[in-house]
DNA sequence: GAATGTGAAAATATTCACAGCG
DNA sequence: CGCTGTGAATATTTTCACATTC
């Protein structure tokens, strides 16, 4: 057995997905190669870096699919190993609970299909929306999770509701048998033990953005302050 | 001088945010302390991980409110310390860009306010909006942000338009002289030197959250394999 | 006893730098 | 030459473990 295949590392991970952003629209407009140091101009990142990330992609399956020295990384194939890599070769299927705002944004960007996330239906705890159609779907009860899940071989959830319900929606989907939540409720929810959570929260990002803003002005007055 | 006093970690960063969400309900409800072992529990980080963090509100300020042996740290006392380092003690002015759907969930939602964020000004780049009133705000074009930013010193925009519009709304912004972007669009934008960015990308965050289901599968079909 | 604060050790992640290919 | 792939060197982050305080 080999020295033990040690597992990606997260930040990898997490590049993996912007490395497909940057990819795609290339590919698009036919570019056959990018090199890694491109790559890394776009992102912000070292040469270096996009190269130990994509060998991982490399690495991880025993595929072959290398980049070739002196020309570059051929866009097309390193797209398709890095959706291997990530899980974003196959389809998945996901269920929406909560149809206010974020909801309907969510199902007005039609981008998600592209990537291989379809919505399969629709739910809203409030017994008001019942039956309402937005799009192609029709809004069903929180009571109905289950018997969709399981038709529909359903893995992910994305949780749309407002604070005060997320937490008893998120039970209901752990209990209808969901693999992973995607939170935009601005609190953490508990879940079964093995269902992944990814929270999206506002607040949480506007307080990053705002520190780095607090820091920029404070490196600006010290450099100011020097001058 | 000291040995060069060292920038608080990226990571510690991103986990403060997490650590006032929460401390704050706990104060709500009136609990005096707080200790690293509860504190981590509740979000999957070992006592020894909160305890460095913290360490850092209390050192990167010269404050003494530290913890206390024995009995933990005073949540109302470490909200305030950690607000004060992520810059989230004093109150930004932002402007939104774009009332379509994402825009008006953002506005509906009340919570920004105690965080310290004010949506000063709304706008959108579609004439057909203009005039328009949402809550309070009336819809500005675009043309009107350099003003808005100067009047009420706004330091964020938020970028909640499509994709199509997303590159030239932040053009215009970084000219107004916004400090930072909080940027919806499913894409990268570029921005003047000195302006920070923070991306919210749900495709990025779905393939992260695939990636994590599709691992948790793996190991759970080698260990059943194994049993 | 229950907890903090913190050096030192371990684990992770990034950058360097260069051999070798196309 | 330009660029990949990768060990070795750094740098950063996390964990350990324990003296210290309440």
């Amino acid at each position: 057995m080999p020295p033990t295949v040690r597992r990606i590392p997260r930040p990898t991970a997490q590049r993996l997905s912007l490395y497909l952003r940057e990819i795609q629209p290339l590919i698009a407009q036919g570019q056959p190669t990018l090199s890694s140091r491109e790559l890394g101009e776009k992102l912000g990142l070292s040469s270096a870096q996009v190269r130990k990330d994509l060998a991982w992609v490399v690495q991880s399956r025993q595929a072959s699919e290398a980049g070739r020295a002196g020309v570059g990384y051929n866009c097309v194939k390193m797209n398709e190993s890095i959706r291997r890599v990530i899980g974003a070769n196959r389809r998945w299927s996901t269920v929406l609970v909560g149809v206010g705002n974020i909801g309907r944004a969510l199902l007005a960007y039609g981008g998600f299909a592209q990537d291989g996330f379809l919505i399969s239906a629709i739910f809203d705890a409030n017994p008001r929306m019942e039956g309402k159609r937005i799009g192609t779907l029709k809004v069903q009860p929180t009571s109905a999770l289950r018997k969709a899940i399981r038709t529909h071989r359903v893995a992910i959830g994305i949780l749309a509701v407002p604070r005060s319900a997320a937490q008893s929606v998120a039970t209901q989907l752990c209990d209808a048998g969901i693999r992973g939540i995607l939170n935009f409720a601005p609190m953490r929810i508990s879940v079964t033990e093995g269902v992944s959570v990814t929270n999206i929260d506002v607040s949480v990002a506007l307080e990053q953005l705002s520190m780095d803003v607090s820091i920029r002005d404070q490196m600006r007055l010290i450099s100011e302050g020097a001058a």
